[in-house]
DNA sequence: ATGTAATTAGTAACCATTACTATTTATGAG
DNA sequence: CTCATAAATAGTAATGGTTACTAATTACAT
C-alpha cells in the first residue's frame, strides 16, 4: 500500500467534520484542496478506509451512504420527517454489548439507528 | 385506501418468510401467485406497508433494501465475509431503550446491525 | 535515474429504485 | 344491478448513487 495525498485528504475531511457526510459532499470538500480529484477516487478510498476500520458508514433515509469517524461510540437518531441525523451518546458500551450477547472478538462495528420524529418536528 | 390483492399478497410473503427478502425476491415470489404483478407495484406497496408500520426494512452489504416482519423484536448480525444476515434475539427490549435514552413516544423503529465475521466463516 | 506496480482522473456502465401514464378495478351512490 | 369516480396497477422509461474500466500518473525500491 502506497501513500496518496488523496486518501489522506479524504480521511482528514471525515475526521474533521461534525456532520455525516455523503460521498458527494466529501468530493466537493476535497475539490477545494485537490481540484483535480475525481469522484471515483473518493468512493474507492472511502471503501478502503472502511476496510481498514478508520471510518464507518451507514445508510440513511435519503438512500445515500453517510461516512463518519470510527472512534466515537455513539448511535444515530434519524427523523422520519426532516431526515436530519442526530448523534446520541452510548454511555455504557460494554454493558450494551453484553445485553446484546455480542462477542467483541468477532465484531467489527455496531450500527444502531433509531427512527422517529425529532423534537423540532414534533412542535 | 382500497383493498388490493397485490398488497395483501406482498404482506403475506413478508410475514410468512424466514429470510430477509429484497424487493426483487418478493417480486419473484409474488409472480407465482399473481403472474402479471409488476415490480413497481411491489416497491410501492412495500413503501406503503412500511409507512403503516406493518413491515420494516434495512439496508445490508449488498446495498439492497431487505424487508422483514415488524412485530418481532430482534436485531441483525451481518457477516462481512459471506454477507449472510442472522437474526439475534433482544431479551430485554425495555431495558435496551432505557440504556439508549430512547423516548418510546416519538420512536418508530430501532434498527440494530452488528457487523463481523460469523461462526461459519471464522473456522 | 529508472522500472514497475499501485493509484488516479475521467468517463462509461450498472442496477436498485422511482416516476410516469394509459388502463384496470374496488367501492359507494342511485 | 348500473354507473361514475378515484385509487391502484402494469409496463416502461428515467433517475441517480455507486462501481467498473482504461490510459496516464506517481510513490517507492533498487
Amino acid at each position: 500500500m502506497r501513500y496518496s495525498k488523496q486518501k489522506e485528504t479524504i480521511l482528514e475531511i471525515v475526521n474533521n467534520s461534525f456532520d455525516h457526510l455523503t460521498a458527494d459532499e466529501i468530493y466537493l470538500k476535497a475539490r477545494n484542496l485537490l481540484p483535480n480529484i475525481s469522484l471515483g477516487t473518493v468512493y474507492r478510498n472511502l471503501n478502503t478506509l472502511k476496510e481498514e476500520n478508520k471510518i464507518i458508514s451507514f445508510n440513511s433515509l435519503d438512500n445515500k451512504e453517510h461516512y463518519d469517524k470510527a472512534f466515537i461510540k455513539h448511535y444515530h437518531f434519524i427523523c422520519n420527517n426532516c431526515f436530519k441525523i442526530y448523534d446520541r451518546k452510548i454511555n455504557d458500551y460494554k454493558k450494551l454489548c453484553s445485553m446484546l450477547n455480542i462477542d467483541e472478538n468477532n465484531t467489527n462495528y455496531i450500527d444502531i439507528k433509531v427512527y422517529g420524529i425529532c423534537n423540532d418536528c414534533s412542535k
